[in-house]
DNA sequence: CACTTGACCTGTCCGC
DNA sequence: TGCGGACAGGTCAAGT
């Protein structure tokens, strides 16, 4: 899924639907999804207090009042769908039908609140996971401490932007900025739209961009980011948000599973190509090696 | 260190 | 219709 647009309308939705219930049992299939021990969810998880719903890069935290939080990863197909009480076989909700399938066949952990009300966390592939850590140690795990500056804070400059990029100069642009420790949430969908947008080749050597090079894509990523944001995210295949809705930033993407159709900008064939191990969409005229 | 590749999983799509 | 292979929004652990 799910890259910084789409957690981010995960948070926003799940803010508004769940901050202040209570939990009241949780259940999941393996262990891999639910790394955690039963005394954990007993003490900390269960008759606790939802608080808040944050985001950092791509990781959902659902912290609660026992000072714990539900660390969340969607890594690819991950869903995090909720279903009030009163929406369950309700006519006339708009997710009728999907509200009413859950929990399926690719529902890893449930969580019940104690109104009646059940969020859902569904992944396909099984590549993500719900953690149940003390709230204060979530800033100490690996993954937080390597990860770089949120791109759309406002304190995040042009020069910041640049300037973390120079550990790598020795890839391409493409790796660069998948790499989340360079810049925090940039996955496959929004690397290739902010490429075509700043007219940047993905096999590009990061060492051969320019600042003015440096300045369009920084102000693309965040415009494209914001955009994004603005639609509900990307659905390119199977991301929903808090509610069970698709996004619709898809139906703007400019190059993005676009290949064979028209570039917006000047007409030549998007073509689709193999770079950093990932599926890759240009325009072969606005982005030259 | 920086960089690349394969692994983790299931489902879908495409060519034979 | 069936089957094999490639591929899919992300990250890690290995390898060079």
């Amino acid at each position: 899924m799910p890259e910084l647009p789409e957690v981010e309308t995960v948070r926003r939705g799940l803010a508004n639907l769940i901050v202040g219930k209570v939990v009241s049992a949780t259940d999941h299939d393996t262990p891999k999804s639910f790394p955690n021990t039963e005394t954990d969810v007993r003490s900390f998880l269960i008759g606790a207090n939802v608080t808040a719903v944050r985001r950092r890069a791509k990781v959902l935290m659902i912290d609660l009042s026992t000072n714990y939080s539900l660390v969340v990863h969607l890594k690819m197909t991950g869903q995090l769908v909720y279903v009030g009480g009163d929406e369950r076989f309700g006519a006339g909700h708009p997710n009728d039908s999907l509200v009413n399938a859950l929990p399926d066949k690719s529902t890893r952990v449930t969580l019940s609140f104690a109104d009646e009300s059940q969020l859902f966390f569904n992944d396909q592939r099984k590549f993500g996971w719900v953690k149940l850590l003390p709230t204060a140690e979530i800033p100490r795990l690996p993954f937080m401490l390597k990860v770089g500056p949120e791109p759309l804070a406002e304190t995040f400059t042009v020069d910041m932007f640049a300037e973390r990029f120079q550990r790598r100069g020795r890839t391409n642009i493409k790796a660069a900025i998948l790499d989340q420790s360079v810049v925090a949430g940039v996955g496959n969908i929004y690397a290739d739209e902010s490429l075509w947008g700043a007219k940047i080749h993905p096999k590009r050597l990061v060492a051969t961009i320019t600042p003015e090079e440096f300045e369009a894509l920084y102000t693309d990523l965040r415009e494209v980011m914001n955009l994004s944001i603005e639609k509900g995210g990307s659905s390119n295949r199977n991301y929903v948000n808090a509610e069970g809705k698709r996004g619709s930033y898809m139906d703007f993407a400019r190059v993005f599973r676009r290949e064979g159709l028209p570039c917006p900008r000047c007409g030549t064939t998007i073509e689709k190509l193999r770079v950093a191990g990932r599926g890759t969409h240009i325009c072969p005229h606005c982005q030259t090696l």
